[in-house]
DNA sequence: CAGTGGTCTAGACCACGAT
DNA sequence: TCGTGGTCTAGACCACTGT
């Protein structure tokens, strides 16, 4: 088969290709259908497997979400921005003006209490907190219907015991106005980040669809005389999200 | 078929859940070679499709890499650490303990300049330098012989026009020093940060398996009166860093 | 060279969503 | 009910990797 000159690029691929021009090319608009397996099949003359697989590049990609029994949609991006610095965020300096522009987001965000418990913390957070004694926090955070941060705080349990950060409401102010009434008001942060992808449980717990990695933040709280006083654990749905830090050089 | 008992687990996924497994207790070590297509097939009695579809879900969730011709092995994490503030990174309070323990990496870090060239930046680049006419550093960061970063910096044309800064080696202290000795030195900056699934073409450039998610990092440069100097966008390997900030609350 | 993963076919049955 | 995507089979040929 296939005639004169070297067409090298799998069939899959061909499909696949084209499909995404549609895409840029506004054939497709975020939240159309795009062309079925069956489709495909037709208009390319090709096994259903192969068609699949095409359809599977855009998914993999993250362009494109199936839903079963209906067809394979174009996905949206419209994160959410999380910023380092809320205090700074607002200075005159450089405000607006952000490369990616994203809705501030005045949308509906509701935090569930998952657990709230004395547990050991994972060898990494114990050595941080110095000590494996720890409360948990466990929270999901969940923006217009949809979930978008798996959250899971720990504190030291001999500085905490005693205060609301055991319960479930932790009161005005949250857990940080707590530490600071307290005595150890978290003044200094920091914040490691990565990115892979989602385990299955992350992406059953966010909703995810195929294709959409995580965000891994880890943030410290330290307070004025250096003490650890929370590691947070964060898992961010990566197509809600963009982090925005700002700080002097 | 099927014997009592609701199995409705596919097939693909028990027999990839049994491999990571594997993996997780440790029979299968980074860099190992996992049982092949023609292994399980004949272990489990399934298709060659049906083996592929397994193994591809461990590709997928960055477990697992395949060596056309070779096997498929399981994938090593051994990131880099970038640090938003390497000033300050040095003081005392919090100084090692970080969670995610990582080589801070005296490896073999090579630049390669793609391309230095004057061009219209795009339009979300032009709208926080005030202009589309820009001078574009394009690069690519290699460590121990793998890309890892994919780096595009634009200046304001008008700024930069008669520096070092046009040249492919900006010579010592970088493009930083030569905005300084402009007069526009940067003292403050922006980044914001987002990942999502790398193009084919950053794939490729990066020489990413699949499962690997890239992490956009775009930097934006003030001076201490508030101009934008420098827009940065950067592509970076998600496997292969994790990025820190620091700051106070 | 033998073995590996990569691509592809032509069927099949299922669970699900919308109508 | 009908069309959709999801799973699966049993074959096949290819290009590549290692020895």
């Amino acid at each position: 088969m296939t005639t004169a000159g070297s067409n090298r690029e799998p069939k899959y691929r061909r499909i696949a290709g084209a499909l995404k021009q549609g895409i840029e090319a506004g054939r497709y608009a975020p939240g159309d259908r795009l062309p079925g397996e069956n489709d495909l099949m037709a208009e390319h003359g090709v096994a259903r497997m192969t068609a699949r697989q095409a359809l599977a590049v855009l998914q993999a990609e993250g362009l494109a979400e199936a839903r079963k029994g209906a067809g394979v949609f174009v996905r949206e991006f419209r994160p959410i921005r999380r910023r380092g610095i809320q205090r700074l965020a607002r200075e005159r300096w450089g405000s607006g003006r952000s490369v990616w522009g994203t809705d501030v987001g005045d949308r509906d965000l509701a935090v569930e209490v998952v657990e709230v418990a004395e547990k050991d913390a994972p060898e990494a957070v114990a050595g941080v907190l110095g000590g494996a004694r720890t409360w948990v926090r466990d929270r999901r955070f969940v923006l217009d219907g949809k979930p978008v941060l798996l959250s899971v705080s720990y504190y030291p349990a001999a500085l905490v015991a005693d205060s609301a950060i055991t319960r479930h409401d932790t009161g005005a102010g949250g857990a940080y106005a707590r530490l600071a009434e307290l005595g150890h008001e978290p003044v200094r942060f920091r914040e490691e980040i990565r990115s892979r992808m989602p385990t299955a449980d992350e992406a059953d717990r966010l909703r995810l669809a195929a294709g959409t990695p995580v965000v891994l933040v880890c943030r410290t709280a330290f307070t004025a005389d250096g003490r650890a006083v929370e590691v947070n654990e964060m898992v961010l749905d990566a197509g809600s999200y963009v982090l925005e830090y700002e700080f002097e050089g």
